[in-house]
DNA sequence: GCCAACGTTGGC
DNA sequence: GCCAACGTTGGC
């Protein structure tokens, strides 16, 4: 059963763009500082999932491509690096607060921004247009997925 | 820069 | 366990 996902990047910190010229297209997904998101990882994630690569905090934020989950989730290594921006020092080697998974690009797409997101009907119970979201990785339904890759991407 | 919404922290 | 204070997210 094929599980699909929206996660949100700082083009800043990681654009599409810099994930395709990743080696393998492949980013190891750091900073993930929430513990919902973090679970969604650790026990719902499957190797293969597919991935609406959401920027974030820009000034067109939306959807810009296409991606899947290349890895389990494993300690995020930044936890553990007081130069850091995500560093935790309440964080123990022994028993790691925070996870990651690895991110494989798979392509660009046109940028369907936030707008043309809400102004859709078929997207309006999408948990990313929810009121006061601020979930850096939320799942996305079936008919979502299908709807966006299909219909809105062409 | 503003601010709404939400999560976390910590005193009690 | 409650809840006020604080910090963060993220769109605008």
């Amino acid at each position: 059963m094929a599980q699909y996902w929206l996660m949100k990047s700082e083009p800043d910190e990681c654009s599409i763009d810099d994930a395709l010229a990743a080696p393998g297209h492949t980013v190891p997904w750091t900073g993930v500082r929430n513990y919902q998101a973090r679970n969604f990882m650790r026990d719902t994630m499957r190797v293969g999932d597919g991935v609406l690569f959401y920027h974030s905090s820009c000034p067109e934020p939306g959807i810009a491509g296409l991606a899947r989950v290349a890895s389990t989730a494993y300690p995020d290594p930044t936890q553990f690096d007081a130069a850091s921006p995500y560093f935790d020092g309440a964080s123990k080697a022994e028993a790691p607060r925070w996870l990651l998974v690895d991110v494989q690009a798979l392509r660009k797409t046109r940028l369907i921004g936030l707008p043309e997101l809400r102004a859709d009907p078929a997207l309006a119970d999408m948990l990313l247009l929810k009121r006061g979201n601020r979930l850096s990785i939320t799942p996305v339904s079936p008919a979502h997925w299908r709807h966006i890759t299909e219909r809105l991407m062409g």
